[in-house]
DNA sequence: AACTTTTGCGAAAATGTTTGCGGTGTATAA
DNA sequence: TTATACACCGCAAACATTTTCGCAAAAGTT
C-alpha cells in the first residue's frame, strides 16, 4: 500500500489521461469541475504527493534558497536564518544553509552546489567576491538571484542588504561621550574587513570631533581580544570605557574584566554592537547597539522576491540600528 | 554559450549515444579507455555537471540529508552539524538543516518535506516520538533511514545515539564531591524531558551515597535558573556549589553570580554539562563535563551509513564523556 | 442549416539521466 | 570452418511531471 502514488496511477485508475489528472490538481480552468472534484478527492485519498524531482527537472527550477554564511556558529545569523525561513515557508520554499568557514574555496564549491541544483536564490555573506564574481554571474546567467548580505563586496555592483555599521559605531561611541568618557579602549576585527573599515571610520570620525582618547586594537579572535584587553587595563589605569566591534570581541574582553575583578559599570562603561544575545549573558546586562539579524532577513527576503518577479536592478540597502540599554554604561 | 551542457549535446559533438557517453564518465567498464579519455576531457571543457534533479528522478533518491533540531541557536547542534558535514562530504553527501522549535506539527511537515524530497536519511533530535511514530515509519517504508539522536524516544526500538547522561550527571556531581562540598544547588531542565530524568536519577543517586545536601531545582530557560539561582542563593548562605544541567541554564546561574559578586572559586564552586562554549566565557573557566556534539555527530553518521548498507538492526549507542577542568571548583 | 466559438479532454513531446538488453566486431579455441 | 568468448557500444524504456497542440463534441451565432 505504500507504493508512492502517481498522477499515472490515478490516471489509470480513474480512466482518464496523465494531463487531465494534472491540470484537475493544478485547476486548469480546462478542466470541467465535475472532474476535478473526482481527481481531488481521489488523490487525497490516495495521499498522492507530487514527486519534488521530476517537477524540479521539469521546470528547471527547485523552491529551496541557499543561505551561506561563514559559520552556524554566530547568534548574528540565528536570526537572519529564521527571519528567511519565516518569510519563505510562507510562499513554499525552504532554506538550504552552506557554511563557507570564509574559505573562499568552499564558497565556490558551495556556489556549485547552488548550480547543480538549480536554487531559487542564493543569500550570501562574504566579502571575498572582490575580485573575481564569475561565479556569481554564472549563477545569474541560471536565473538563480544572487543578494548578499551582511559582508557584502564593496567595489563591485550587486544586491546587498546591510546593517548600517557607520551609524551602529557612531551611535555607540557616542554613548560613550555623553557621559563624559575620557580615555575609550577600542577593540575592532581584522583590520581588511569591510565591517571593520566601516565602523572604524565611523569611530575616527566621531572621536575627532570630541576630546576623547581612544586605544584602539585589531584582534581576531575571543582570545585575542582577552590577551589585550587584560594587560591593556592592567597597564592603563586611566581607561573608563570599553567598545567592541562584535559579540566574539565582547566575550574576550569580559573575561578579562571578569579576571581583573573589575565592576561594570562604576569602574568601567562597556558598549559593544551586537545581535543581542551575548550582552545577556553577563551583569549587569551589557549595553549594545543592535545590529539586527531578523530585521536584515526580512529585507533580504523582499529583494530576493523582487528579483525573483523579474526586478533585476542591483540595489544596497542599509538597515537601522537602535541603542538597547542594558545598564553597562554609567 | 551558457547552455547548460547536458549528456545529449555532448554525444550530439562527440557523435556517439547518449549512454556511452553516461556510462564513460561514471568509468563503467564496458567502455574503453580511449572513448572514456575523449568524454571525460570533453566534458571537462565544456564544464559539464549532472543535473541533479534528473538523477534524483531516475534513483528516486537525492545526495542530502536532512538534520532536523529543536533550534538551530544551541552550541551542542553546531558540533554535531559540522561532525555530520564532515563525513557527508566526503562522501558526497549534504546536510539540510531543519528546525522544529520542539513543535511536533511543525516536525510532522518537516518530515513531509523529507519524504517529497527523498532524501538520503534522517538525523533527528526529538523526544516527541513516543506515542506515534508513523511517519518515522513512512519513511523507512521509502527505504529512508531514521536515526535519532540526543533527544530520543524512549519507549521505541529505533537508532538512538546519545550523549552518557547518566555517567555525564555522575562524573559532574562526583567532582564536587571530591572537593568536599556539602551544600549544592542543583538545577535541571524541564522535569518530563527525558534527558533531565536521566541525569536526575543519576544525580540523585550519587548523592544518596554520600553526605551531600542537595536543593534542586527545574528551570527551563535562562531567566528562571537566573531568578532562582539568585534568590537561592541570597537566602542561604551555606551554598558552596552549582550544578547546571545544560548550558542555557549555566549562563542563567552565572548572571546572578556576577550580580551578587560572588568569587568562584573561592566562595563558590560551579559545574555543568556542557557543550565546551558557554563555559570558556566565563573567569575563570567553568569546569564542566563535555558532551560531545561532534563525537555524537560521528556516531550518528557510522550508524547512518550503515542502514544506508542495509543493515536494518535497530541498535542504541552512548557516546562517552569526559572531565573539562576550568577552575570553577576548589 | 451552416457557420463559428467554446468546452473538455487526450496524445505526445520534453526535461536529463540511468540501465537492461541486444547488437556489432574481433580474437581465440575446437 | 564453426563455435565461444569477450570487448565495446547503441537502442529504448523508464523515472513523474508539465505543457503544447490538437481534436472532437457541445454550444452559440447568423
Amino acid at each position: 500500500m505504500n507504493q508512492k502514488t502517481t498522477l499515472k496511477l490515478i490516471s489509470a485508475r480513474l480512466n482518464m489521461s496523465i494531463s487531465t489528472v494534472s491540470r484537475a490538481l493544478s485547476n486548469h480552468p480546462d478542466i470541467s469541475d465535475a472532474t476535478k472534484k473526482r481527481v481531488v478527492e481521489f488523490a487525497e485519498m490516495m495521499e498522492y504527493e507530487p514527486n519534488a524531482f521530476a517537477v524540479n527537472l521539469r521546470t528547471n527550477k527547485s523552491k529551496i534558497f541557499c543561505i551561506m554564511i561563514p559559520e552556524i556558529s554566530n547568534f548574528f545569523y540565528h536570526s537572519f536564518i529564521a527571519a528567511i525561513e519565516e518569510e519563505a515557508r510562507i510562499y513554499g520554499y525552504s532554506a538550504f544553509i552552506l557554511q563557507s568557514a570564509n574559505n573562499h574555496e568552499t564558497e565556490l564549491k558551495n556556489i556549485k552546489f547552488c548550480r547543480q541544483n538549480r536554487i531559487a536564490g542564493l543569500f550570501i555573506a562574504s566579502p571575498n567576491f572582490n575580485n573575481n564574481i564569475d561565479e556569481i554571474t554564472k549563477l545569474e546567467a541560471l536565473d538563480i538571484p544572487v543578494v548578499f548580505f551582511d559582508k557584502v563586496p564593496t567595489e563591485i555592483a550587486c544586491n546587498k542588504v546591510c546593517v548600517g555599521d557607520e551609524a551602529a559605531a557612531k551611535i555607540a561611541i557616542q554613548m560613550l561621550v555623553q557621559k563624559n568618557k575620557k580615555n575609550v579602549l577600542a577593540f575592532f576585527g581584522s583590520e581588511q574587513m569591510s565591517i571593520t573599515q566601516k565602523r572604524l571610520i565611523s569611530f575616527n570620525h566621531i572621536v575627532a570631533e570630541t576630546k576623547i582618547n581612544s586605544y584602539k586594537y585589531f584582534v581576531d579572535n575571543a582570545n585575542n581580544a582577552h590577551n589585550t584587553c587584560k594587560e591593556v587595563l592592567q597597564n592603563n589605569k586611566n581607561i573608563d570605557a570599553i567598545f567592541c566591534m562584535s559579540d566574539e570581541i565582547l566575550t574576550g574582553a569580559m573575561r578579562a574584566i571578569q579576571e581583573l575583578a573589575i565592576r561594570i559599570p562604576s569602574q568601567l562603561s562597556v558598549v559593544a554592537i551586537s545581535n543581542g544575545y551575548i550582552p545577556t549573558l553577563y551583569f549587569p546586562l551589557i549595553s549594545y547597539v543592535e545590529t539586527s539579524g531578523y530585521k536584515l532577513g526580512k529585507a533580504a527576503y523582499i529583494k530576493m522576491q523582487a528579483c525573483l518577479l523579474g526586478n533585476d536592478l542591483k540595489t544596497e540597502t542599509i538597515i537601522e540600528t537602535q541603542f538597547i540599554n542594558g545598564g553597562s554604561i554609567a
